[in-house]
DNA sequence: TTACTTGACGATGGGAACGT
DNA sequence: ACGTTCCCATCGTCAAGTAA
């Protein structure tokens, strides 16, 4: 039921009819809100119906209010993504691994089954095709990698590979630590699987600054859990972003909050709540096979 | 059986856009 | 500058579903 009106009376609801005729109304109007005539119109239709009549009076506003929140509701449901989220213009990056962990799409994998160098893809054993990005040197941010150009080893430290940054030409290329700064690309966070995300898991935030908006890694310091709707998540999560250390409440996961591989993981082992476990245990098995 | 979660939906407040 | 309207995000509550 909706909010109960100020003077504490019962919860205002539309009746199935009612919806049906506003619906239908909606669509002759190319989901636009009626005249302010209409919506009298209709608030004095339902005031007088049978089922009210002499009981319930129907305010123009709450007419007003069903199609606004009608128009909002069906936009949420087509912008919805159907994967994963991509902010455009922007290359999207990924999630981290877990707080002190090597990227495990890296860590036990032989070297000579490191993909590079080739595309940004690689096939696993079960045929699944794995996407990289590569944190760049110039601003800390996780880009997609589109292709590994060539890779170097050395004697003393961790191999390096050439990485081509999805959506840049050959002038942006990088060498980066294998180890540090290349890892799987992760899954994005939909609306309901926000509850995988706890306090100190670090996790990918979108963060918009004077000039561009990119992908950092950032630690949650807070999650307050709140009830969803049919438009979404209504969580937010306190981050602190590693790069600066800044922080910013953020609802997720429209504003880019994604879910560490890693920490998904550590939980579909055993810790978190089930959900969390049978969330990230899916994540597992939709896909994704990892040696620990 | 009870507590908790999720989905649904009307109500509300803030801010942008617009007209005067 | 001010008032009005509209859009959007969020709030608050109930009912049904699910887990313990």
């Amino acid at each position: 039921m909706g909010r109960p009106p100020h003077s504490g009376g019962p919860a205002f609801r539309f009746t199935a009819s009612e919806v049906a005729e506003m619906e239908a109304c909606l669509q002759e109007s190319n989901n636009a809100v009626p005249t302010r005539e209409v919506l009298s119109t209709f608030a004095d239709k339902f005031t007088n119906s049978p089922e009210r009549a002499g009981k319930i009076i129907v305010l123009p506003k709450q007419v007003w209010n069903w199609f606004q929140n009608r128009r909002y509701a069906q936009k949420a449901k087509s912008v919805k993504a159907p994967g994963k989220l991509s902010v455009s213009p922007l290359p999207r990056a990924a999630a981290v691994a877990g707080d002190d962990s090597i990227p495990i799409t890296i860590r036990n994998v032989p070297n000579s089954t490191l993909p590079f160098p080739s595309s940004g893809r690689s096939t696993m054993d079960n045929n699944v095709q794995m996407e990289f990005e590569a944190k760049s040197a110039r601003d800390g941010a996780w880009y997609d990698v589109a292709t590994f150009i060539s890779h170097r080893m050395f004697e003393t430290a961790d191999p390096e590979v050439r990485v081509r940054f999805a959506g840049f030409g050959a002038e942006e290329d990088e060498w980066v630590n294998v180890r540090k700064h290349v890892r799987q690309r992760s899954l994005p966070c939909e609306a309901s699987e926000c509850v995988a995300v706890l306090p100190k898991d670090l996790i990918l935030c979108f963060q918009e600054g004077k000039d561009q908006a990119l992908y950092f890694d950032a630690h949650v310091l807070d999650a307050q859990r709140r009830r969803h709707d049919v438009r979404g998540c209504r969580c937010r999560f306190l981050v602190r972003y590693d790069h600066d250390l800044s922080e910013k409440s953020l609802p997720s996961p429209r504003n880019g909050l994604q879910i560490a591989f890693a920490t998904c993981f550590e939980r579909a082992r055993g810790h978190g709540t089930k959900k969390q476990r049978d969330y990230c245990s899916n994540q597992h098995i939709e896909g994704h096979q990892f040696h620990y």
